[in-house]
DNA sequence: CCGGAACGTGAGGTAGCCTCAGCAACTGTC
DNA sequence: GACAGTTGCTGAGGCTACCTCACGTTCCGG
């Protein structure tokens, strides 16, 4: 190990995300979302009520862009636009019947999956492991 | 840690993972490269004279994919191309003395960032950590 | 020597981003 | 209370990194 000078740590870190993102894709492949909309759900039943403009503060994407997961999600049914009361510019984003038992269903499938994949290290190794990787991120 | 399912490591891998992404882009900034195409250059001056198919599939993009990058660092005057002699089909792809020393360069730069990166953590630890991301993923 | 396979690329498409411009509505100032 | 400046959303249009499909060229096995 000599030679280690974090280049193979950086590899394998960068390997388990690409898994864990491969896997994240498949879990959702069943309800036909990208994470990217996932994500957008995610934030929209969090939040009942955000602005538009907040849901892309959440997702660190251009306003511009939010309105673009936004027309995917209401075009699936699984979001909805209605006017803030308080201010007429506002768009305020509510999740559908659908929308929630989407979000609730994709939740648990990845809860599983990550469940699944972490279980092949024994409890005090995810431990070990978070605290280490906590320590990197200062 | 009772509720720990592994849903928080998982985060704190994706965390670090951005971390590394972001500070990868940040190294090659210098030299108006994306990840992409540092990555299809490491290639083309790793394997001298590789055809551009077996680009495509050291990247695992598609051949047409592998065009492209192709015509990118073709521009910057990176990377050239030349008929293969043994098949008229086929393109080889050389460095050019410029694309060498570039290489060199972002190289020697992700090196020393990644070191750095990885430097909070006490050698033992990072030990550590890579016998986990290893035994994570088989 | 000929039919099928392989090589690279033009054409055209997608997702997920972006900026910029514009309109409508809000807000602080005088 | 008018009005300048700001804010909220979105149309138009652009980019990158991918893709597939079709095509012309070339190679190769029988």
């Amino acid at each position: 190990m000599a030679d280690d000078d974090g280049a193979e740590i950086a590899e394998l870190v960068m390997r388990v995300a690409r898994t864990q993102r491969r896997r994240w894709g498949d879990v959702l492949a069943p309800w036909a979302l990208s994470p990217h909309q996932a994500r957008a759900l995610r934030v929209v039943v969090a939040r009942e009520g955000a602005r538009l403009s907040d849901l892309a503060e959440a997702l660190h994407i251009a306003p511009r862009s939010a309105t673009e997961v936004t027309d995917a999600l209401q075009e699936r049914g699984l979001v909805e636009r209605s006017p803030d009361p308080t201010d007429r510019r506002a768009v305020l984003l509510r999740a559908t019947e659908e929308g929630r038992r989407v979000q609730a269903e994709v939740d648990a499938a990845r809860r599983a999956d990550t469940r699944d994949l972490f279980a092949r290290l024994p409890a005090a190794d995810r431990a070990e492991l978070a605290r280490l990787l906590r320590a990197l991120l200062d």
